[in-house]
DNA sequence: AATGAATGAGCGTTCATTCAT
DNA sequence: GATGAATGAACGCTCATTCAT
């Protein structure tokens, strides 16, 4: 027999998600997540460490993806002759990507999360995304062109996130990617 | 004298704002916010019905207001002749009025709500919105339709939040409103 | 009135006494401390920063001295003609200082702060007594020399603990004192 | 084969004992304890009746010694002729005895079972030298004398455990009885 | 009416003990 | 008989709410 065993992992693992997705990260309950988990308080604490660690455990890995997402666009925004849309389009499928593997874990960690140490999550991405929308439509940017760059950047991270939160097939999911890369892209130069 | 001051009451609420601004409803402590007011706690509970109420008393106006807008929107849905960008127009400089009035409150509304009976607010909003812009682009809406329009809709009301948090100088913000509608909606045939 | 009622934090802190010097820290429990000092343990928690603190209330001032006394017996050992009786006369009648101001403290300090900051109190003092004890009876001390001062040094500090447990008047307590000076010093040069 | 292994049983024993020893009963694990002898907890529970057993099995055989011990000191007490010190050497070589026997389990019984049935091993081993120290010095004793031959009494005890504390080779800890007997028992009519 | 001390239910967590395999 | 996962009572602590003054 195993030390841990695998579904008891499993179902506080799928309780925590639930729970945290549901109610956020600081309202969400740890005595609800192992009655919904079928689990005693106490052995939740033999497979997480407390409400800290089952969060860790359930965020983490879709986290730490981040800093090679960016090593990705930071080589993608030297060649100059790809346009805005194209790289938004490898972000996007590389994200989506991130989503077959983490789909909830991306939800919790794009509003879920506030007072933990992964609640700069969503704004490192739109961060990330700003500047290359910003560096790619202004030169000299003004102060609106700058937060016209974060509006933009946010609203296609928000829809990418509420894609997601649709729980589409596979299939369906790249329409709509295809779609609203085309409606934030296609005529982003019009917002100059 | 009044047996409830003005000023004490209204300093209970600019606390409450900051506070549920801040941390949000769930994570906002009230004696944080009676001490930020100058106010002791007991007395707090005089001028307000404990935490849910004083959120009560600082976003139901701006709540309530969703009912008339949506009798407005209905109106204007009626003539046939008027593009979904005017449309979002009209929608945005209504808004406009509404930030001049509750500026602070509608950003409590916005994702600070949560677990309470406010928590529809942008959902409701995006509904509407939703609504309007997948009557106008589409007459027999598939399901990915009306995710896109969801999609638009959440976009563009977000965007307007976002505009909102900045707290930019009056002019400022009606620049940011014309930028984000001709982002949203100049183009948006093309989502078809 | 007053910010903290002195009435309510004496009683919790008697509580306090009563409780770590019965059961030691480790087993103390808040929640029979303020019962038994008339509390709802929320209270406890506006008087004391928990446990911890609560113990910090009760030990902190006696355990401060231990610098103070260690400096007084630096300057007392310089002058070479003075006895070993009569450094831990001083000593004694120091400490007897300490008694009158803080009793219980100190035998809280003695052996019931295990785990705790303070749970090297005993030994500091054991040590301090112990170099003193052993510079004094002897110039090239082997290791069963080295034990013998740190016995002495425990046996003396452990009497002076435990005349302290017996609650004596004033009186009875410095007859105590010199008679436990006189049974550990008189005829210490016996030991070499 | 037996049905309880001795080996299985003498590891938990170890392990026992030196967890008790390093922790104290209270603030020993009963996890740590099973995980040093090797042992699954469940199967502790088949050697030993829990946390409170396994103390019973660790220091009962040594606490059962005291009325033995008792005994001994009172035939010893009759004859007129021994003196105290005499007295002190015979008690603290049958001391010798069970500590090669009971070492660590003393250790245990004298200051590691607070909150046990056993708490009260050092108040009757000081409360009989103590009357024994009383009857040889005093023969119409005052308080503040009977309370001088309680801390006689304690000291020497103490003493002795702390010899045993240093694990020291036989012959040291044999010198260092001498010694300490010397130092108790030499110069005590001096107390009087 | 104003004050802030009092209240206690509820939280996250630990760990001695039990029990299914 | 052996195993270690399961169990849940109890702990220290927080904080929205109440209440005595």
């Amino acid at each position: 027999m195993q030390y841990k065993k695998k579904d008891v992992n499993d179902k506080i693992l799928e309780a925590g998600k639930a729970e945290y997705l549901e109610k956020g990260y600081r309202s969400g309950n740890i005595a609800t997540i192992a009655a919904n988990a079928g689990v005693p308080v106490g052995n939740l604490y033999r497979y997480f460490d407390g409400k800290a660690g089952l969060l860790d455990a359930i965020v983490k890995p879709a986290y730490a993806e981040i800093p090679n997402m960016a090593k990705e666009l930071a080589q993608i925004e030297i060649s100059e002759n790809v346009s805005l849309r194209d790289i938004m389009n490898m972000l996007a499928t590389r994200l989506l990507q991130m989503f077959d593997k983490y789909g909830q874990e991306i939800l919790i960690l794009a509003d879920k999360c506030a007072s933990t140490r992964y609640e700069d999550f969503t704004d490192i991405l739109v961060n990330q995304v700003s500047e290359l929308v910003g560096t790619r439509l202004f030169t000299d940017p003004t102060e609106t062109d700058k937060i016209m760059s974060r509006l933009v950047a946010k609203s296609f991270v928000s829809s990418l996130f509420d894609i997601l939160r649709f729980s589409l097939p596979r299939e369906k999911t790249e329409e709509m990617l295809v779609r609203v890369l085309n409606y934030h892209f296609l005529y982003i130069d019009s917002i100059k």
